[in-house]
RNA sequence: GGAGAGAUGGCCGAGAGGUCGAAGGCGGUAGACUCGAAAUCUAUUGUGGGCUUUGCGCUCACCCGGGGUUCGAAUCCCCGUCUCUCCGCCA
């Protein structure tokens, strides 16, 4: 979330700010609730320091064996007003902060204008768009005929958007999952973390998945537990409610998780394969930093992130989100989309960005400063280090053959025995 | 699932209705001593909000979270969460 203070101080740049992000949100109400606050707590002050005092007086003419009486019935009174006002202040304070979650985060000044993915602008690409010698085929059709992906018997055991992957297919994302993990803790220096799977309510509200976005989310039966979207919700949290030395900082974590979404509203949308699931795996990336050097940590994470995919030599292109198409918590987005050939598309696979403090703030995540002073919210920061069922589905239709086979590439083999190619069984 | 114990500042640990934001110790910081270091001594050392003559000057809140009793709660009562011990169950 945004710092009260600053809302209040620029409510024209917010609500021009709501507007670049197509967001109908009316910030009048803000206005109101945030001055009664302001005069109910300086009332409510007043009155407590009053009675601070008061009680001090009674302590000592109750030890000097005087009568209180009289003092105390005083106060019978402005304890009665103190009560009432306090009620008031956490009731504004509640509708207040309704608000204030569904605000947005402030796009950084490096984020293009415009609403729809059209506007997003062009970063970089690697590699070369390949030419295969035949017409490429979509990966379902590739995996269903090694017999590797089995998404009727995954709508079976569960639903739609459920697979069921088999044999090389599991050893495939498995042996993924696990090159991708090495690569990032021996090279690029995270720590990996294996977090809970299942989060409360309050990591959702830290990294700004709740209140705004709970359709989107699995909510366990009767209890206060969702199933996590990505695991930027349980590792960002780690820090939650602390205050970091700043020896702590940069501090960079990656973490393997499934992803669970509800996938509301995409009805019909990616029916066919794996590029749109319930559950899905995927090897987290996420940072903690200083304010002043987030930026360049956001342009690292990137690069570590691009690197999985120059290791298996996957074409791909990095793209700067526009405002309209930024995520709710994110001051600055870029995606790195890889080239499907099979679809005929290049296909996100991750997103790397910086939240600025809009987590840090919402997620009570402070340092102390080198300098001194007052403690300062951390930036955090995220990104997909990759899909890995997405990457599973790259490999797939990048390395297949013109029988049907697929090439298993050269960086993944060590994982898998040896192994070169994926054939029919 | 059953029974019991506990949760206090960066850490350990006092505290049991009134000058307690909280003794004491450790740690941290600054200074003294020293050629320098250690030891010793001295001082200082939480977080957030509001006001502000911007002087941390005044003030409010915070002793797991939420309610309650009271003129007054770290201290008493209720509910919840978490941790530990024992029993049961279990991967």
């Amino acid at each position: 979330m945004l710092d009260l203070k600053f809302i209040r101080n620029n409510l024209e740049t917010v609500a021009a700010m709501l507007t670049a992000r197509s967001n109908s949100l009316d910030l009048s109400e803000f206005k109101t609730l945030d001055s009664q606050r302001l005069e109910l707590l300086g009332q409510v002050e007043t009155l407590k320091n009053q009675r601070n005092t008061s009680s001090d007086t009674i302590a000592r003419m109750k030890k000097a064996k005087e009568d209180a009486g009289a003092e105390i019935t005083a106060m019978r009174d402005v304890s009665r007003q103190i009560k009432e006002l306090d009620a008031q202040v956490s009731e504004v304070e509640k509708q207040l902060y309704e608000i204030v979650y569904l605000i947005p985060n402030l796009p950084h000044n490096s984020v293009p204008q415009g609403s729809t993915e059209e506007d997003n602008s062009f970063v970089r690409e690697w590699g070369v768009k390949p030419e295969l010698p035949f017409t490429p085929a979509p990966h379902w059709d590739i995996g269903e005929k090694l017999k590797i992906l089995d998404f009727e018997r995954g709508a079976k055991i569960t639903g739609s958007r459920f697979t069921l992957y088999r044999d090389l297919g599991a050893k495939l994302e498995r042996a993924l999952i696990n090159f991708m993990l090495d690569q990032h803790t021996e090279k690029h220096d995270y720590t990996e973390v294996l977090p809970p799977f299942i989060v409360n309510q309050t990591s959702m509200t830290g990294t700004g998945q709740l209140p705004k976005f709970a359709d989107d989310l699995f909510k366990l039966e009767g209890l206060d537990y969702y199933l996590i979207p990505t695991a930027e919700v349980p590792v960002t949290n780690i820090f939650q409610n602390e205050i970091l030395e700043n020896s702590e900082l940069p501090s960079y974590f990656v973490a393997y998780t499934p992803c669970f979404r509800k996938e509301a509203g995409s009805h019909g949308r990616d029916t066919r394969g794996l590029i749109r699931q319930h559950q899905f795996n995927k090897v987290e990336l996420v940072k903690f930093s200083d304010p002043e050097n987030s930026y360049d940590e956001l342009e690292k994470l990137l690069a570590n992130a691009e690197s999985i995919l120059q290791a298996l030599n996957l074409h791909y292109r990095v793209v700067n989100l526009c405002c309209g198409d930024l995520g709710f918590s994110a001051s600055k987005t870029y995606d790195i989309e890889v080239w499907l050939p099979g679809q005929g598309v290049y296909r996100e696979i991750s997103s790397c960005s910086n939240f600025e403090d809009f987590q840090a703030r919402r997620a009570n995540i402070r340092y102390r400063p080198k300098t001194g002073g007052k403690t300062r919210f951390v930036h955090t920061l995220n990104g997909s280090g990759l899909a890995v069922g997405r990457t599973l589905v790259a490999i797939l239709e990048n390395y297949q053959q013109e029988d049907g086979s697929v090439i298993i590439p050269e960086v993944l083999r060590p994982y898998l025995k040896g192994k070169e190619k994926i054939t029919k069984q």
